[in-house]
This record gives C-alpha cells, structure tokens and sequence, in this order.
DNA sequence: GATATAATATTAACACTGTAAAGTTAGATT
DNA sequence: AATCTAACTTTACAGTGTTAATATTATATC
C-alpha cells in the first residue's frame, strides 16, 4: 500500500512550505526580525513543529540557502550553453552573478553574509551546491588560461580575484543603496571590465 | 566652578566604558550574541543605565561603528605621508585597508555589513568619518589618473571599483575561512595587482 | 548645615525570543 | 479492539530589548 509514500510525500510537502514561509520572511525583514513563531503563524502550525524538520534556527537558514545557491548555480548554467569566446562567457558570468545578488538582496546577504555567522561549515563541500558554483566558475576561468586569454596564472587564484570583484561591488551595491554610486549597470560593467582587463595576457 | 566640567568629564568616560565594553563583548561573541544585560554586567552598571547614553542597541552599535572608522582612517593616513608613486601608494593603502579588515574581522563586519542591516543612513554623510575614508581614497585615485598612470576614467567609478575588490576579498577571508584559498598574502596581493593593472593607461 | 533641585542610576514590568520536555491525537499494525 | 508509532501541540524556562516609574545621589541655594 502507498501510505507510507503518501505519508513521505505529505511530510516533504510541509517541510517544502516551511521553507517557503521561512525564506519570505526573512527576505522581507531580515533573517533577526523573524521568529519561529512568526514562521509557525504562516504555516499555521505550532512553533515546534518546525523543530521536526530543521534542527534549529540555524538550520533553517541553512536549507533556505543551499535553495538560493541552486537558484544561482540554475541562472548560471542557462547561459554557459551559447558562448564561443571564453572571455565574453566569463563576463557574461560575471554580470549575472552580480544580477543575481540584486534581484534577491536578501537572499544573496543570507547566503553569502549571514549564514557564516551562525553556520561554520560554509556549504562548499565536496559535492555541495556551494561547490558546483565555485566549479563552474574555475572552469570558466580555466578555458580563459588554457586559451592563453589570461595570463598564465594559477587557476584557483584568478578565479578568487573574480569571485572577489563581483561579491565585493554586489554587497556593495546592497548594504549602501543611498550612496552616490556611478550608474549601477555601468558600475558592474566597469568592475568586471577592469577585473578582466587585469588578467588578460 | 569646574564641577560642571568634571560631571561632563565622568559622564563622558562612562560612555566611553560603555563603548569598550559593547565593543569587546561584540567582537569576541558576535553583536546578536551580546545583550544589553551581559553589557550592563560587565561594567558593573543596570541595563537600563546603557539607555541613558545611547538611544538603543543599534545606536550603541553605531557609534562603535564610528570608532572603527576612525580608527581605519587613521590607520591609512599614517601611510600617506612617505611615497612619491602615487600608483604604489594606491597599492600600499589597499594592502593596508584589507589587512586592518583582517586584523579585526568582526568590527570590520560590524561596520559594514551589520551596521547597514539596523541602520539605514549609512553614515556617509557630509562630514562624517566614512565620508572622510572615501575622500581619501579618492584622492589618491585622482592623482593616478592625473599623471595620467590610470586610464582616463571617472575618479568616482575607478575608486568604487577599487574599493569593491578590497571590501570582496576582506569579506570573503573572514566569512569564509575554511575555503582552500590561495596563500592570503598572495591572494590579496594579486587581487590588488589585478585591479590596478586593469585601471593602468 | 538643612533643603530644594537636578542628574544619574535602579527596579519592576511587558511583550517577545529560541527551544526542550512532556502530553496529545490520529492513523497503521497486530 | 488493543497497541504502537509518527506527527503535532501545550507548557514551560531562561533570556531578550526596552519603557515607565522610582529611588538615589550630588550639587546649588538658602
């Protein structure tokens, strides 16, 4: 008989809506601003029951997440497919990361930010999510190398100067959203330009 | 009668107790780990005494916050004084900014990646000791592209792109410390490199 | 020196937090 | 029909930021 898949089933779809109700929450007012409380509300279950399907607090954000980071490495992959210049591929990447981070502020701070606060482990694994976007990113990077497009430099290397440029002007952008920047598009393009620029051959 | 000015003076070293105190408790145990109490207890005083020097919590984080700027501020203005290459001492503050960034990691998150989160002016403001750190930096930018050692870009955008670098790799060693990266120094190094010779004529 | 006044600090309280332990209920198995 | 088990809730605890009311202390005035 299928109850017990039936069963299963019900018990994922509540973990799934919990996790539904977690991420809006927090997305719109902040990881600290959102109880268990408020959480068990939405769903209308009691508090506790959350603690049957996520540890603590904690774990929660951690599973909203690992959500994100698959969400990224999704938006990602769509576009490796059509690029033959490695170069353009990896700025293209590069202003998608970017994009990415400032359609979900909130959830690019939780990921990126909040959750090495609470979570030592930072979800980059051996075979983690976390791990296949820093993947996709080396072997990006690695085509550029290989191709002579970039100097001949350590490939782990160049791909954390990127991953630097791009997380550091997507926080930027951010947390100072009443600061004087220069247009925003040109901002990013101008980060990763010159990034690039500072790796060619 | 000086008695007015020795009352100002103790009320003024006690806010200062206050300050030294919040600000040990938040770096060594995280700000959402400190509570007004534990404070309170480690300067022998009630909670409630707290709130006649600071408005709340976040202001109390706010002014530390002002501290560390200061702090940083003058931590790269005692580099400005001795270099004639301007582009080397781009370099130099930079290496000086991510290194001050390291050495005291959570006031560094603190400052500007908590702090943004509770309070919404980001203290930028005409006058302010953030608005002063930017100035500098922007001074020495202009420089470089005055001598014509930078593209002929923008002074705003080059500086912004500057500082994402440094703030992106500053955020990415601290909050991620487990992650195999590239020897520090080197990582730094090159990230600064990187972006220079990407703003280089 | 006694008293009024202002500055400073404390106590008590409120509504809320994360979470552990124990209690309840509904459905499946025997 | 009795028992077992998984899912969920109730209750409780120790701690949170913060406010209002109160108490204490130090100074200024008489």
């Amino acid at each position: 008989m299928g109850t017990k898949e039936r069963r299963a089933r019900e018990k994922e779809q509540l973990r799934q809506q919990i996790l539904v109700a977690a991420r809006e929450l927090f997305v719109n007012e902040g990881y600290e601003n959102i109880s268990m409380r408020k959480i068990a509300n939405k769903i209308e279950y009691s508090p506790t029951t959350i603690y049957l399907y996520f540890k603590d607090k904690a774990d929660l954000l951690d599973s909203v997440c690992q959500e994100t980071l698959l969400n990224l490495l999704n938006t990602l992959e769509q576009l490796k497919r059509d690029e033959s210049d490695p170069v353009e591929a990896l700025r293209k990447s590069g202003r998608t990361y970017v994009e990415f981070g400032l359609k979900y502020p909130q959830d690019y701070k939780l990921t990126f930010v909040i959750r090495p606060q609470f979570q030592k482990g930072l979800g980059l694994e051996e075979g983690s999510v976390g791990e296949k976007v820093f993947s996709y990113l080396r072997e990006m990077v690695s085509e550029c190398i290989q191709q002579k497009r970039f100097r001949q430099m350590d490939v782990e290397t160049t791909g954390q100067v990127l991953w630097s440029a791009v997380h550091g002007v997507t926080l930027l952008l951010i947390d100072f959203p009443d600061f004087p920047w220069t247009e925003k598009d040109e901002l990013i393009d101008t980060v990763i330009h010159t990034t690039i620029e500072g790796l060619r051959a």
